[in-house]
DNA sequence: CTCGTGACGGTTGAA
DNA sequence: CATTCAACCGTCACG
């Protein structure tokens, strides 16, 4: 039933059971998996959020179980410390990365979490076109940019313009856009902002306003919208205080 | 209907 | 340089 097609430099790109385009073996683009994660922090349901993103059920569940017991979105092989990469000195890159993007001290004792925020940033940061903005601790610079450049163009075509990824023509809207995807996702990992959230609930809004579109175009089980807000307070509040913890 | 989990096939980098 | 292997990925199916 899973349709594939084959993309040069991409692999074996499929479509899943949801119709959302997929690279086997190949992780999520990132701001797919932080819509997932915003998603669940709004108090949008697995379930909810595997249809509109057009993810699995199983990734979704996958992504939201490594972010709250790590506190990551990241994929696992990203920060170094578990996984193959942490054999060769890609984290001595990483720290250096850090210091010069961040200007965290590499020495300071830096938790978990900022550890993780940085290491976002760092990726985000280099996930530009520009070639000295390859990322040297991902995966190799050909294979993953030729792998980035055409998940944009699937997810180009997935979703819309608001949520789309940014356009690659323009190093400075891609500096901007890439503050604002910090700015939200250091938001989610570290201490609520004001601004941030601004800009949380925009980026959310938006994602929201496509779930309207799908479910005008897909109408799923017909549920009146007062039961499903309050299974997402619900279950809003049952991440909230997990996330807490 | 929702959600967690394991099997499966695929990708990637190191050895 | 080609092959092998381990780790990880997302999807799918099951309970």
């Amino acid at each position: 039933m899973k349709s594939k097609l084959y993309v040069p430099g991409v692999g074996q790109a499929g479509v899943n059971q949801l119709g959302g385009v997929f690279v086997n073996g190949r992780p999520l683009p990132d701001h797919v998996r932080r819509q997932i994660v915003e998603l669940a922090l709004v108090g949008i349901r697995p379930c909810d959020i595997s249809r509109k993103l057009l993810v699995s059920h199983g990734c979704v569940s996958k992504i939201l179980t490594r972010f709250y017991e790590t506190g990551s979105i990241r994929p696992g092989s990203i920060n170094g410390a578990n996984g193959r990469h942490s054999k060769k000195g890609y984290s001595n890159r990483m720290d250096v990365n850090k210091c010069q993007d961040v200007n965290i001290s590499p020495s300071s004792n830096k938790t978990h979490e900022t550890e993780e925020a940085s290491s976002v940033r760092n990726y985000q940061s280099s996930s530009s076109t520009s070639p000295e903005h390859l990322p040297t601790n991902f995966y190799s610079s050909s294979r993953y940019f030729s792998f980035h450049q055409q998940s944009q163009f699937f997810f180009q075509h997935q979703l819309p313009p608001s949520a789309a990824p940014t356009n690659p023509s323009s190093d400075e809207n891609d500096a901007s856009d890439d503050d604002d995807d910090n700015s939200s996702i250091s938001s989610i990992e570290s201490k609520p902002n004001t601004s941030s959230s601004s800009l949380i609930k925009h980026s959310i809004e938006n994602i929201l306003s496509m779930k309207v579109t799908i479910k005008s175009k897909r109408p799923l089980s017909s549920s009146s919208h007062s039961s499903t807000d309050e299974r997402i307070n619900n279950s809003n509040n049952k991440r909230q205080k997990s996330l807490a913890c």
